[in-house]
DNA sequence: TATACTAATGACTGATTGGTCATTTGTCAA
DNA sequence: TTGACAAATGACCAATCAGTCATTAGTATA
C-alpha cells in the first residue's frame, strides 16, 4: 500500500468519527504510524487530503450506480437495483459516507462547496437518466420533482444505515423504496419543481474535469495497479486519450476491463466521460 | 433586548455562515460590539451558547408544528398545513435552520447528539401522531416508515429553501408534498420500518425536561416578557405547576394567551406537557 | 568502504483558540 | 462629593493548530 493510501485511509477512519476541523493532521500522521513531516510528503496540505477523499470515494459511488444503471436491461427491477447499489456503496465506503452525509456543506472552501455541487449534479443525472428510463413520457412534469423524492429517501434511510449498529435488510429497504418510488413516479400530480426552477438552481455550476488532470489521475493509476490487464487497459487508453486510433469497439472493451475491477471502476467512469462512449 | 439575546442573535448569524467551530468567541463578541469578558458574563462557554440556540429554536419549531398539528380541526389540509408551518418555521428561522442542516449530528458533545436525538423523536412522534389520526388503522403496518419518508421530504427541499436565494413558493411545495405522503400512506405496502425495529433504534433515548429546569425557564421568561398579560398567564401557570388549583378549562386559556405570542410559543408547549393538558 | 542521494523525522514557529482576572468604568444612595 | 457595588474591559495564559526545515536514517551505486 502506498503512504498516500496509508494516510486515507488513517485519515477516512478519523474524519469519520471527529469531523474534518476536530482531527489535527497530528493525529492522522499517529494514528497511521509516520512522522509529520512524512505527511506533507504526500500532501501539500490538509485540504489537499480532504480534496482527494472526497473526488475518491464521490466517484467511487458514482461510477458503482451509474454501471448498474446502465448495465441493467430489464427496466422492471431498475428502481430495486439502483437502491441496491446505492446502499450497498454506502455500507463498502461507510466511513466516507458518514462524512458525506455529516460535513455536508459545512464550512468547507468555496472550492469543495463547488465540487460536492458537482458531484451532486452527477447524480443527479444519474437518477434522472434512470426515471426518464423507466417512465419517459409519463412523468414528464414531475421527473425534477422525483430526483429530489429519491434523494431524499436515500438521505433518510442512509441514517439508519451508517449511525446505528443494527443488523438492517438491504434488499426489503430496497424493495420498500423501489415500490414507494414508483408509486409516486406513477401518481404524483402536483409538479413543484419545474423544469425552470432546478436550472435556475442549478445554473452555475458545470462538472468539468480537464483531460490534462484526467491523464495525470490515469498515470498515477498506472503505477498503481499489479494487474497487469488492468495495467495495458490503461496504458492504451491514455493513449486513446492523446491520440485516437483505436476502434470503439476495442475502446469499450479496455473501459469493461477497468469495470471489472473496483479499483479502476472510478476512473473508468471518467476516461468514458472523456472519449465520449 | 438582554445581552444575552444579543449574543445569541450575533452568534446565531455567524454560526450559519461559518458554522460552530469556525466562529471564534472574539468574532461574536466584535459582531455583538461586546468585549470578551462580557461574553462570559452571559454564557459559562461557547458550548452553552451552543445548547442554549439548540434548546431555543428547536423548541421553536416544535411548538409551531405541534401547535398546527394539535389546533387542526379538519383532517382534510392537515397534511398540508403541517408542511406549511414546517417550512414557514424553517423560513422564519433561516440562520438556525441552516445550522441545523448543516451541522446536524456533527462531532459535538455526547450531550448536544443525544440533546439532538432526543428532539428528533418528539419531532418523530407529532408526525406519527398527525399520521395516525388522519390514516388511523389503515396505515398499521407502514406508520414507521411514512415518519421516515416525511422526514426525508422536508430535509430535502429545505435545502432549496435554505441554499438558494430563489422566491419559492410554499403553497405548492407544501401541496405537493402533502399529495405524495398521501399516496404513500394509501398505496404504499412493503414495511422496512417494523415496529420493532423503530424502538430498537430510538431505545435508549428519553425526553425529559425536569420540573425544576422548567421553572426556571419561566421565571427568566416572566422576567423578558413585557406584556402583561402574559406575565400574569405565566406567573399564574408558575404557581399551578407548583401547586395545582385552577381549573383546566382555566389553564388551557392561560396557555392559549402564551400560544398567542411566539415569544411564549415554545413555553407553552413545555408547560403543556408537564401540566397534562 | 565511500559517496550521493532520497525518505523520513520531530522540534520548532507563528497564528489562533477558549477562557481568566486584575483593572477600569458606570451607577447608585448617602 | 464620596464610597460601595456591579458591569464591562482587554491584556493575558495555556493549549492547540497547520505547516516548515535543519537534521538524521536508509539505500543504492561506484
Amino acid at each position: 500500500m502506498s503512504k498516500k493510501q496509508l494516510i486515507m485511509e488513517s485519515a477516512l477512519e478519523l474524519f469519520a468519527q471527529q469531523g474534518f476541523d476536530a482531527t489535527s493532521v497530528q493525529q492522522i500522521t499517529e494514528h497511521a504510524g509516520i512522522s509529520k513531516g512524512a505527511f506533507y510528503l504526500s500532501f501539500k496540505s490538509k485540504d489537499e487530503l480532504i480534496n482527494g477523499l472526497i473526488d475518491h470515494f464521490m466517484l467511487s459511488l458514482i461510477s458503482d450506480i451509474d454501471q448498474v444503471v446502465k448495465n441493467h436491461e430489464t427496466d422492471a427491477n431498475l428502481l430495486y437495483e439502483f437502491y441496491q447499489a446505492a446502499f450497498h456503496s454506502f455500507q463498502k465506503h461507510s466511513d466516507f459516507a458518514k462524512i458525506f452525509i455529516k460535513e455536508q456543506s459545512k464550512t468547507l472552501n468555496e472550492e469543495l462547496i463547488s465540487k460536492i455541487h458537482q458531484y451532486d449534479k452527477l447524480i443527479d443525472n444519474i437518477i434522472l437518466g434512470m426515471l426518464d428510463r423507466i417512465y419517459g413520457e409519463e412523468i414528464s412534469q414531475t421527473r425534477y420533482d422525483l430526483i429530489y423524492c429519491v434523494k431524499g429517501f436515500i438521505h433518510t434511510y442512509s441514517h439508519l444505515i451508517l449511525f446505528f449498529d443494527v443488523p438492517l435488510d438491504l434488499h426489503t429497504l430496497s424493495r420498500s423504496l423501489a415500490e414507494k418510488t414508483a408509486l409516486l413516479a406513477k401518481h404524483s400530480e402536483t409538479t413543484f419543481i419545474t423544469e425552470e426552477l432546478y436550472h435556475t438552481i442549478n445554473e452555475p455550476f458545470h462538472v468539468h474535469v480537464t483531460k490534462e488532470q484526467l491523464l495525470e489521475m490515469v498515470e498515477q493509476k498506472i503505477e498503481e495497479v499489479d494487474d497487469s490487464t488492468l495495467e495495458e487497459s490503461l496504458t492504451l487508453l491514455k493513449q486513446q486519450m492523446i491520440e485516437p486510433s483505436l476502434s470503439p469497439a476495442i475502446v469499450k472493451g479496455l473501459i469493461l476491463n477497468l469495470n471489472n475491477s473496483p479499483a479502476c471502476k472510478q476512473i473508468a467512469f471518467l476516461i468514458q466521460g472523456c472519449l465520449g462512449v
